[in-house]
DNA sequence: TTTT
DNA sequence: TTTT
């Protein structure tokens, strides 16, 4: 059993990238999810990690954007990678199996997008290699 | 919401150490977690840390070890600290509410604990301080 | 373990009842959660029913109304209580530890209330025997 | 989002059905869960009602017998079915995507089954009308 | 007895 | 590196 539920809200608009082989898309954001804390007591907000494969991964980049609102199901990985320095960096994700948009909205509205592109149109996204997925 | 749910096996036993202020124990372990994998593929394992608090961390210390199931129902916690060349680390932790003992026994019949050493009796635990617990 | 994660919209207004002894409030409604299927199919639609008591049954009361979407954490808890005929019938409820209501506005709003009252004074609630809850 | 995760022991046996149409195992069991309670009162214990499809009922029927320890990945479905007398009766069961068995050994060693009877080869299931499931 |  |  590894089973993980979550709502919170973009930190930033989704990173998609593609996987060079099958061209899989790869969504990765974080949400910020507050604590339930006493009142008299600082906020505190916990910022996890999000990644989304396939078709879902191209809806997210479609209609999601930073604050918006999400619910989240999936599990946790763990990984680990080289830094540029050689060390071993671990790291800890969720992995979406289901991302419900719980705002709506074309993602452009939101974000000012540049003049002459549309939302239908993705372009311009960096590629990356399979070997810079970390899990 | 934040709910984790997890069954694993911890990956050693685990690591208790007392806030200096409050004396409250807090207990850390990674359990391993296999995903369900088509068979010809070669397993895939992630390994979550878990924290846990309180009365709760008593009961880790006394009743877990390495190789244990456990059921763990928690929320995530992610946070930072700097490490010793200054550079910040970012952490992701479950924090569990409820450690359920999937398997019993106390926890020295598996360990082959020292001469003399009673379950019920630790010593010896390095102490913390608060600003060392990066969550 | 007991853990149980929804998203969904109320099919009714919740209902508000006082416990006799605390005057605790209790609060119950049902959430439509539809399935995720295949798009050919025809839709299919859970409704589990919510407990809520206590400072959040009364924010359901104040926020909530039929259409809205809630996020529950909670568990479930089943019962049974005899009908007017003397048959045992078996409830099965999700009992809310957190709602978190993920559309705002007071719940007159959506409501149109009867005139001269307030959404902060409730008032007329039926009084229900402990024993009338079967869990 | 619906999202259920379990950890109980089987009250009953299983019990296996098969569709006539597509001779489908469709497994059904209910679990035991003790609600964590402050140790005055007296113990209280949950029985949500699990059913598993396809390949895994099939574990299900093999693998579980009464007492067994299991962890149930699910999800809540409602529906409802008219009784003998033509009442409506309204259903709540979790649909379990995943059992996780944290006991083992093969059901027919804690089972007594009847001579010349092997595990492999279950036999004497009564049919089930597809109508006959109420969700 | 069901929601958008 | 953080959201409303």
């Amino acid at each position: 059993m590894n089973s993980v539920n979550l709502i919170g809200r973009l930190t930033k608009d989704p990173e998609v990238r593609y996987t060079p082989t099958t061209q899989m898309a790869v969504a990765t954001f974080s949400i910020a999810i507050d604590r339930p804390t006493s009142k008299d007591k600082e906020k505190q907000t916990d910022f996890p990690r999000i990644t989304v494969f396939g078709k879902q991964a191209e809806n997210c980049e479609r209609f999601l954007a930073k604050g918006r609102l999400v619910g989240i199901q999936g599990r946790i990985q763990t990984g680990s990678y080289k830094n540029k320095e050689g060390m071993t960096v671990y790291t800890t994700d969720v992995v979406a199996n289901n991302v419900e948009f719980l705002e709506w909205g074309d993602r452009k509205e939101s974000n000012a997008p540049a003049e002459g592109s549309t939302s239908d149109v993705p372009e311009g996204f960096s590629k990356l290699d399979d070997d810079d997925i970390p899990f």
